[in-house]
DNA sequence: TCTTGTAATTGATACAAATCAAAAATATGG
DNA sequence: CCATATTTTTGATTTGTATCAATTACAAGA
């Protein structure tokens, strides 16, 4: 496994306030350092977790690119979800006591093990905690609705448009470019999170390229032009 | 406002092992009474709540049948998901404390007002509610997973497969019939749900209905074999 | 550096579902 | 009960994306 052990200190972590909730005491950021006893090291193309896997803890990403997904038993994938630094997985695992989708690491990635029965613990004790979990996990159903209505409703275009736009959003909001962008995945695994084929991924990049929308090099993106994408995404609102 | 208020008892609902965890003792379901203070009637075509609505509560239905969307400014709808009796709907609200969706009855409908507040309060005295808390929210997390699965790569005769298979067994869980389902909603709402037009939707019923798979009569259906839906749905399994 | 495998692009064609259109069935309200 | 609106079904045609196929670009390891 590649997987290393660190002991490590929230109260020190400049992710602190992407991953866990600002207006943390002294005693509650003591309490949390306790909680992420661990990190752990997974390897590009390693497996965080994998459907079916027993749930023991909840992960917050410190560095690296997560994928989420499931699949059929005739081999078909879904990507669920692409994660970055600050952001937790594996809230699939809480329902059945098993995770439901597989976590890869797109890139070699370090994560905060936070045991998820501390967690709870934790959780009675500081009602911020308690109201951050819940938040967490809700913006994650929100987010999945939003995914669906991509999925049920918009053209390839707008599908892709919408992918880049919020990538970009989520790096611009870590310290990143808001123009520029580095792939961590394939053209097939954006396919498989947009429910497109990877040939239409890329006929779809193509497409903006020549409109001068964005300039792509294999997975360098740059945006040209924030506002065609936009008006690509949502008409209405340009 | 088509809005009662009722007071009412948790301890002597039916519902309860649906709504809440069994293995609660009596001080448990005395403080639950306490939060479910109220009970409100939503009519057929009301809202329970909508998007943008400022969140206060979730919402466990005890009778009727539900709607949760989300629509984009151009006026695109997507069904997000049907609720019945037993389940528990308002999640979309914690994150952003309003509502980032729609809830709307499909037909007449009484839910057990639940202040999230109370329920937060109550979840950090008593760990079995706080537990069940996550798992509902959790259970929706997986659910969104599998519908992002139906979406991206499903064709139209499995997604209307994995929908009345879904359905007919939700109800089962309810006493109700596993071979028989009065739809509550429209042709257009299942194809919203299912990422197809209620064309689409119709011409596949008519398809099960040739095949002999179901007995379609608007919005009365009868599966005849439920082996070969199973099948549709998931070839490997069968 | 060369070799080999993987990823990405581009073209031609096929197909599933959307769209357009009209009729039939059913529900709703006076 | 009737008139009207809504929902559902079915047919003809179009279209966006998938599929099949070939080439090119790039990355990784020897």
């Amino acid at each position: 496994m590649n997987q290393e052990t660190i002991k490590v200190a929230c109260s020190s972590c400049n992710l602190r306030e992407l991953c866990m909730p600002v207006g943390f005491g002294a005693e509650e950021l003591q309490k949390l350092d306790d909680i992420v006893a661990v990190r752990k090291k997974v390897k590009q193309g390693g497996l965080l977790f994998g459907n079916g896997d027993p749930f023991t803890s909840l992960y917050a990403i410190r560095t690296g690119f997560f994928k989420t997904c499931v699949s059929t038993e005739d081999g078909r994938e879904q990507v669920t979800g692409f994660q970055m630094a600050g952001e937790i997985i594996g809230l699939d695992g809480i329902v059945t006591d098993h995770h439901n989708c597989n976590a890869v690491a797109l890139e070699d990635a370090e994560v905060c093990v936070m045991p998820f029965a501390s967690v709870e613990e934790l959780s009675r004790e500081f009602p911020a905690l308690q109201r951050h979990v819940h938040k967490i996990m809700s913006r994650e159903i929100v987010r999945e609705n939003s995914v669906m209505m991509l999925l049920g409703n918009m053209r390839a275009e707008e599908r892709l448009a919408a992918f880049l736009l919020n990538l970009v959003q989520r790096l611009h909001s870590r310290g990143f470019s808001q123009s520029e962008v580095v792939l961590r995945m394939t053209r097939e695994e954006i396919g498989s999170y947009l429910g497109l084929k990877l040939e239409t991924v890329s006929r779809t990049f193509s497409k903006f390229s020549e409109e001068g929308i964005i300039d792509v090099k294999q997975r360098y993106v740059q945006i040209l032009n924030p506002e065609a994408l936009k008006k690509i995404f949502n008409p209405q609102a340009c």
